[in-house]
DNA sequence: TAGATCTTGATTAACTCAGTCGGAAATTCC
DNA sequence: GGAATTTCCGACTGAGTTAATCAAGATCTA
């Protein structure tokens, strides 16, 4: 039940963004040394960021890092899920990246009881962190 | 935000003696075979189980394992936490295993968003597991 | 063109996960 | 008492993941 480096990174990378978000564009290093970041891997993180379509950048002197789309529009869920993998304890219960439970006597049945319990846990923590934006999480408050 | 196998294991042979309780004592090898489970891998776990106060056990020829408790009193939380660890997903959010969160630039202070989120992720997850009992988990249904 | 910056891919050390193995200790049955 | 059976305990292993680090290349601005 561990949130990696990797995504605890990414989400304090993304809250540097947040605030500098219509004003102005941040590097690497400006990002890394305001929260502490190693900046080789906050790099590959920020890369990642922009493969999933969330980040522009633009390269050379006058280059950085910036949100693509509003904070309201990118839910912490999106951002874990692409560091992370399924927000899901356990693949048969993964609505994003279902996979079928070998070696469980109960297969698939929804009389499956771990299915059961964990497809609540999971709809839990989907439940918060996808409707939890960026615009919420910079605001240090609830959502909706 | 992932089970181990090892609890999940652990989940599913505990399921078996909750069938068996009352009634019998079950061995290694029977649990195994129900749930296909490697049984020297089970083994640990029953063990685990066993000095976390859950599991009572007999050696030598009528020997067996069998719940310590009834299975309204033990909760999937329990189990989780301890093979798996804290069910929060960072350690400045857990409540049995609280850990100052390192290069973080809100330190500790209540207005760190990743405290924030993440606070909530733990209580929701918990506020299940820490409900869901034995007997619930048995008969498949929500809890209380 | 020079210098700054993002981009890509490889590499690494340490750690965890899932499982295996061998042997010691206890209990029962003959 | 001895053999069979079962739990108990610790060490070990191979594969994979995590958290970085590094070097070299591409691109942009001044």
């Amino acid at each position: 039940m561990k949130l990696s480096k990797k995504s605890e990174y990414a989400l304090r990378a993304l809250l540097e963004l947040t605030f500098a978000h219509g004003k102005t564009t941040l590097q690497r290093h400006e990002i890394a040394a305001r929260q502490h970041i190693p900046v080789e891997f906050l790099e590959q993180i920020l890369l990642a960021l922009k493969r999933a379509g969330l980040l522009s950048s633009r390269r050379g002197m006058r280059g950085g890092y910036g949100l693509i789309k509003s904070p309201e529009d990118i839910t912490l869920g999106q951002v874990i899920r692409t560091l992370d993998g399924p927000l899901a304890p356990i693949g048969c219960v993964s609505k994003t990246a279902y996979q079928k439970c070998r070696d469980c006597p109960y297969a698939d049945k929804p009389q499956c009881p771990v299915q059961h319990v964990m497809g609540a846990v999971r709809d839990a923590i989907a439940g918060i962190l996808d409707h939890y934006t960026l615009a919420d999480f910079a605001a240090g408050s609830r959502p909706r």
